[in-house]
DNA sequence: ATGTAAATCGTAATCATTATGAATTGGAAA
DNA sequence: TTTCCAATTCATAATGATTACGATTTACAT
């Protein structure tokens, strides 16, 4: 996902082009790591003083529901990051100390989904966490 | 797990027997849903009126350190249940209606643990999210 | 340039969770 | 049984993430 695309989906379902938007597209665009609220407010105020709670949340929100941004829960707190580029479905390694990402290219529903006949399976969720080569 | 094989864990690691450590194991061995702190607390009033947010947290803590509970985060809110029988590693589906849990005996880091050579895996997490057969 | 709905600001409210200090309790030992 | 002490619980307050609110500002179509 990059910035033209993700105004593309902004434009296309009627929202405005901001600075308070732009803003917070450019940081997720040069920082691959998953970012809580609070990392992205502290990073942001350095720059631009002026961005509150709401401003952040809201924008995560609409982010997140377009498929802009992706979300997970690490550690009792939400995180996001872009959305990846691939086009086909694929799960994370996260790096615990880092924070990088790494794609894994399997998906286990393949099996489980044969598991569970009868059951009508809404979502999945499937995430590997430990240390990054770098960081070992 | 069962209420017995919860107090030798405990009895072994010095912790002693409470009433209200009695109380919190006899409902969640007689409810296999996974349950929020808040529906533990709700439920329990009812017919332990003296039953305090410090008391619940704090066992939970202490059972799932244990291994007696296991925990998920579900729609941002820490859900425990009883810690499976089964002796295998394995994982779960949750039912979004009901809560009930069905276990699956797949685990995808067979497959996934080889597409990350060099990296250290801590841990993993997979499960399956939807309607059992009786909520569809 | 102007009007208007959308977006943002600054701050307060809410909700889950954790911490604190006083009071109570389990269980061993006298 | 009674006493004692550390473990546990109670009642409540503090914390931290998230959401909500009313006033103000802004994007952008007309």
């Amino acid at each position: 996902m990059n910035i033209e695309k993700a105004w593309d989906i902004l434009k296309q379902n009627g929202y405005k082009e901001t600075s308070k938007r732009t803003q917070i597209l450019e940081l997720f665009s040069q920082d691959d790591r998953y970012l809580t609220a609070r990392d992205l407010l502290n990073v942001m105020q350095k720059d631009y003083p002026s961005m509150s709670f709401d401003t952040v949340y809201r924008n995560l929100a609409t982010f997140v529901g377009l498929g802009i941004l992706e979300e997970t829960e690490l550690s009792g707190e939400r995180h996001f990051r872009m959305q990846c580029e691939s086009d086909h479905h694929h799960h994370h390694f996260i790096c615990m100390d880092c924070g990088k990402i790494k794609e894994i290219p399997v998906c286990p529903m393949e099996m489980a989904g044969a598991a569970l006949p009868a059951y009508e399976i809404a979502s999945h969720k499937f995430e590997i966490y430990g240390k990054c080569p770098a960081c070992k």
